[in-house]
DNA sequence: ATTCTAGGCCGAATCGATTCGAGTGGGGTG
DNA sequence: CACCCCACTCGAATCGATTCGGCCTAGAAT
């Protein structure tokens, strides 16, 4: 679309057009400078003429020392977080919150690979990173912004002390949603759990899985549910999907002799996928397994109206926006904890000749 | 989380303290130079002595010319955009097509609103972009980016002559979706459409309003409805929403004397609505109206199987994508046209009294 | 032993705009 | 009438890295 025969004028092809100097024709743009109307009006038609597009936002970048851009850093690829509503929320919220900044989003993600030319954690021309989601590797991205001095701000996960955290009460919640269930009546509870490493082991909730936990998320509401049945124990998903939950309900749900009263999910998406696996197997909902969701979304396609711990996803967005708005403006960092909700819907009830 | 006292240091500190000069350890950086492996080791083990967090990305693109990054243009704040389903299958896909390029995706509104320091089409750090949507204001995103010399992609939207655009067949499909109705008796047809100019007009289905139209999306599917219906008219919505659906719905039907046996909404989400409407009205689906949508995606909560006009959205953005790694890499740009396929659900019957 | 070759490394120019201190002209004032 | 001040404009340095041509030296070939 361009001609490549003809480079683009510069801010001093305009200048010397416009018969001033460079550092003028600057002011002339940038408009703060004093500069006589005039001659701004004189640079502008000459910009006008040459067909000059503005200043060069990456020589601008360079001079200024900022970039005007905000990174936000997905754990896995875009795709995926853009399946799960709870991100999307997040997001929405941070658009919000940096409203003021008048930034761009630039969309990240922090594989791990590091591709040669490809832009990362490790080289975006951002000015300050929003670490979104229970992230596994947030050592790793961390430690890559401290060593380039990028403002950072995390959501769900302790990155370290000098980085504000934007977090909910995971543990308490999860409790609160385990002793509903515990007051239901229930005693075989199973657990699907979010990914707990790197390497988003999907199986068994075994020990040595939990002791080597780098997911503070899924530890936390772990550790609730734990709170009111400390023996319970089940698996852990690869993902936050209906597919995974689908998978580990299958699994949890194999054996008719054995099946537990309810199954507290991570997720909404897995508590959906759970469901999916009970229908196959024809376990009726709530009748013979109780399940319970968190999150708080709407779950395209679930017909019940399920029981979760509803979290602030979009306030917890904005308040990540706003600590990055303030780090920005040199404040302090400021954590912030919200608060969740029990939402009791139709998957759950007193289990099978209880009632 | 940075000590403001101590600057961070830069590529000529690191060469410096490796006892070398800048352009060997630029070269020992970006790795593709004849550098000795003594050398490079030397300057890493420099860098890392001095916390140097890599090459700054700033001058890096400045003096490469490029960012890698491309840009995203939504013509609706991002949470809008990221509550329209289609819109996130298209991003999705877009990430998928541009993935041989290593680059970021930055999230960009063209609000037509120019504020001084923001990051905006004007002014963004991008090396292509991508112009997603039926854009209203498409006219004025491309000619600023054209003034900027930025290849151009169009998904939706005729942009210009040498803007390669992804578009899918608009007309044909809504014509073969009339055409559907019509074999099935209707004649009384509404119409729900998007939004036609820039100020998202919502009201009637004016002859003004559509020949003032901005929108080809909007005036290509009404051309194909009133190629089979041509006395059709109906509502114009001012967005692609339930809420939008709803409004519309109720205005269409509001007249128990004088009621369409049918309506073509120009979305599923319209059409959403505008079956939320009926059901609010009493009135059955599709007993005593047939509700005919377009997109093919899935809409949360609404309990009926769709007619609708599938369009394959993610290869959409995949094509834009691939399309921008096209131009990026000189080739000529080639537009593409996709082609949509209706699927039969149960929100479509003959009209009352003709089966 | 001498010349050729090539791998390694350096200097300097460059990318394009911003910024700060210095200069200059015109208008107002004592 | 001379002086001062203000408003505007200019020069030059700077942001930090990349890149290209040239230079040097060690080893190979003759």
């Amino acid at each position: 679309m361009q001609t490549d025969s003809a480079p683009r004028p510069t801010l001093a092809d305009v200048a010397a057009k416009a018969g001033v100097s460079a550092s003028t024709a600057s002011l002339a743009f940038s408009g703060s400078g004093p500069v006589s109307d005039a001659t701004k009006e004189r640079v502008l038609a000459a910009a006008d003429a040459l067909g000059y597009g503005g200043p060069d936002p990456r020589a601008r970048s360079l001079r200024r020392g900022r970039s005007g851009i905000v990174g936000v850093v997905l754990e896995e690829r875009v795709r995926a977080a853009f399946l799960d509503p709870v991100k999307i929320q997040m997001l929405d919220g941070i658009t919000e919150g940096i409203a003021p900044l008048g930034a761009g989003l630039l969309l990240l993600t922090d594989t791990g690979e590091v591709d040669g030319n490809a832009v990362s954690i490790e080289s975006a021309p951002v000015d300050a990173v929003v670490l979104i989601g229970c992230s596994p590797r947030l050592g790793h991205s961390v430690e890559a912004l401290r060593r380039r001095g990028i403002p950072t701000v995390a959501i769900e996960g302790a990155a370290g002390e000098d980085i504000p955290e934007i977090s909910i009460d995971n543990r308490e919640a999860t409790r609160r949603g385990a002793e509903y269930l515990k007051e239901l009546g229930h005693t075989e509870v199973a657990l699907v759990t979010l990914p707990f490493d790197a390497a988003r082991t999907r199986g068994p909730l075994t020990p040595a899985l939990v002791a080597a936990s780098t997911a503070d998320t899924a530890s936390e509401r772990l550790l609730g549910a734990r709170d009111v049945f400390p023996e319970a124990t089940g698996r852990a998903a690869a993902a936050s999907s209906i597919e995974e939950g689908l998978e580990a309900g299958r699994a949890l749900l194999a054996d008719p002799a054995n099946r537990p009263t309810a199954i507290i999910a991570q997720s909404d998406l897995l508590a959906a996928g759970v469901i999916q696996a009970a229908e196959e197997l024809g376990v009726a909902v709530p009748a013979e397994l109780s399940v319970l969701g968190f999150d708080g979304i709407r779950v395209d396609g679930l017909q019940h109206d399920l029981t979760t711990l509803v979290q602030p996803s979009v306030a917890k967005g904005r308040a990540a926006g706003e600590a990055v708005v303030q780090l920005l403006a040199g404040e302090p960092p400021r954590s912030r904890c919200f608060t969740s909700s029990l939402h009791v819907g139709d998957t759950t009830a007193p289990p099978r000749g209880r009632r």
